[in-house]
DNA sequence: CTATGCGGGGCTT
DNA sequence: AAGCCCCGCATAG
């Protein structure tokens, strides 16, 4: 593991996280050692993305994630696998009074969800509607922890193809709030619903610029949420994360000056958005506003235009409407999405270890966003079996398939010495089919907008952030190219 | 009560 | 058999 960050990676080269600049799988009988850095905590994980991170990194240690992930029994102690629940809307798809829309994270215990699901909409009393993830390739996007040694391997597989819930931290806030309030019977219902509880969390600590009281009748799910992502807050506010360490806008390096992560920091800024007018996109400083939450438009569907109409589907993705083709899609899911994007099936297999994560903002304004309301079923796409997801079995075979491989640098091409660097830290043999080569060239050619990139990769502006999509969050960003009206 | 993890078990390919 | 999801149980906060 004799590598010299330089020699493989300039700060500059991309804005990848550190784990994507290393080729492993979390599959891998081994995974690479003798780390020279980590990557800061990413809330707000989202497309195909691998992060490395310090095992002393608490929110690491937990396996925590802004999206509400339940454990997956895969079998397999060694790495644990979560799948992603979805978000819960009103199933009216109302306004809140903020013009946002009621996000609520689903509960991870069966039981707590269920009753969930029985409660009305905080807004409009009509009933709450659980979206189901199925952003990778029909089934919930799935997150992978593997601790190994002094490092706590994560991989993500799937693009979120709804808009994020509320962040654990503000339910849980959420949730201890009420419960204060109904412990404090002296105060008027008026106070218990409005002032209080926002001035509260901004008096204590912060933190919930998205977090909004709203014409509530159930005091349980008073927050509808979603943001309006106006105030930046410190992300050291924010409660229930380890602020301390994770947020730092740099690599937790070791002996390395890595990159700053402020680009992936702005990703997780929330965003609105909003038809026909201008669309905004509060860049808000700090780890928190990954939960200061994204998806806000405020014109009901009913009143767009069936151009507009269409946007949001693909992006924002309207819940009332949406759903009723939802419930349409009872046969099993077919590829779409990502597969789509690549062309052919047999790249599909590969698509877990491509740094698709960078393309999702495009992909997305390409309509090729992988959502499941607009899907088209690919015909070139192979059966869902082929879908790698699984860590019951650690061997080679995950990179056997496909004949072409794509790399997980697909951020830049300046990283093609990791393969050098990986064939000399990893156990010889383990990787034996690695085309560096193949994978770019794959990459050059069925990611057209690759070529948009810059070779150097500098700070991202709005642009960039979109394109780098993910990046740790929203893939609900709207149509990249309409933002710009950058604030902060 | 809810979040988390674990692991049995059934279904599909 | 592999891979995936559902479900129940145990534990912890």
């Amino acid at each position: 593991m004799a590598r010299l960050p330089g020699d493989v990676y300039d700060e500059s080269d991309c804005v990848c996280s550190y784990g994507m600049k290393i080729t492993w799988d979390i599959n891998d009988p081994k995974l690479p050692q003798d780390l020279k850095q980590f990557d800061s905590f990413q809330e707000w994980t989202d497309g195909y993305v691998r992060f490395i991170y310090n095992a002393e990194d608490k929110n690491a240690q937990r396996h925590l994630s802004g999206w509400a992930m339940r454990n997956t029994n895969n079998h397999n102690c060694q790495i644990l696998k979560k799948s992603c629940l979805g978000v819960v809307v009103c199933s009216r798809n109302c306004t809140l009074l903020d013009g946002g829309k009621l996000l609520l994270r689903p509960a991870i215990c069966d039981k707590a969800r269920q009753k969930q699901q029985k409660k009305m909409c905080s807004n409009c009393n009509s009933a709450l509607e659980l979206i189901p993830c199925r952003g990778h390739s029909g089934y919930p996007v799935t997150n992978f922890w593997r601790l190994d040694g002094k490092a706590i391997f994560f991989q993500a597989k799937g693009v979120h193809d709804h808009p994020r819930p509320e962040s654990k931290s503000e339910t849980e806030a959420r949730r201890s709030a009420v419960k204060r309030q109904l412990s404090s019977s002296h105060l008027s219902q008026k106070k218990k619903l409005l002032d209080p509880e926002v001035g509260r969390y901004n008096d204590s600590g912060g933190h919930f610029p998205n977090i909004h009281p709203v014409a509530c009748i159930d005091g349980t799910e008073r927050f509808g949420l979603v943001n309006d992502g106006n105030v930046p807050v410190p992300a050291q506010l924010y409660p229930s994360f380890q602020s301390a360490e994770p947020y730092k806008p740099t690599y937790e390096t070791v002996g390395y000056q890595g990159e700053p992560l402020s680009s992936f920091q702005k990703c997780t800024s929330a965003r609105i958005y909003l038809p026909r007018t201008p669309c905004y996109d509060f860049s808000v400083p700090g780890y928190m506003n990954s939960s200061s939450y994204p998806t806000l438009y405020k014109e009901p569907l009913g009143s767009l235009s069936d151009n507009d109409r269409v946007q949001l589907n693909s992006h924002q993705q309207n819940l009332s409407v949406l759903n009723t083709h939802e419930r349409n899609y009872d046969s099993p899911p077919k590829l779409h999405g990502w597969k789509h994007i690549f062309g052919k099936s047999a790249y599909a297999d590969r698509n877990d270890y491509g740094q698709i994560q960078t393309n999702t903002g495009h992909s997305y304004q390409n309509g090729e966003y992988p959502c499941r309301y607009a899907r088209t079923p690919s015909p070139v796409a192979p059966a869902l079996q082929t879908v790698i997801t699984t860590t019951t079995k650690v061997s080679y075979q995950a990179y056997k398939p496909p004949a072409v491989k794509y790399n997980d640098n697909s951020c830049d091409v300046k990283t093609l010495p990791n393969f050098a660097h990986m064939q000399d830290s990893i156990t010889e043999g383990n990787f034996p089919e690695i085309k560096a080569q193949d994978d770019f060239g794959l990459i050059k050619s069925t990611l057209g907008y690759q070529d948009q990139f810059p070779t150097k990769c500098e700070r991202m502006d709005n642009l960039d952030l979109y394109r780098y999509g993910s990046c740790m969050g929203n893939s609900f960003i709207g149509q990249p190219y309409r933002f710009e009206n950058s604030e902060y």
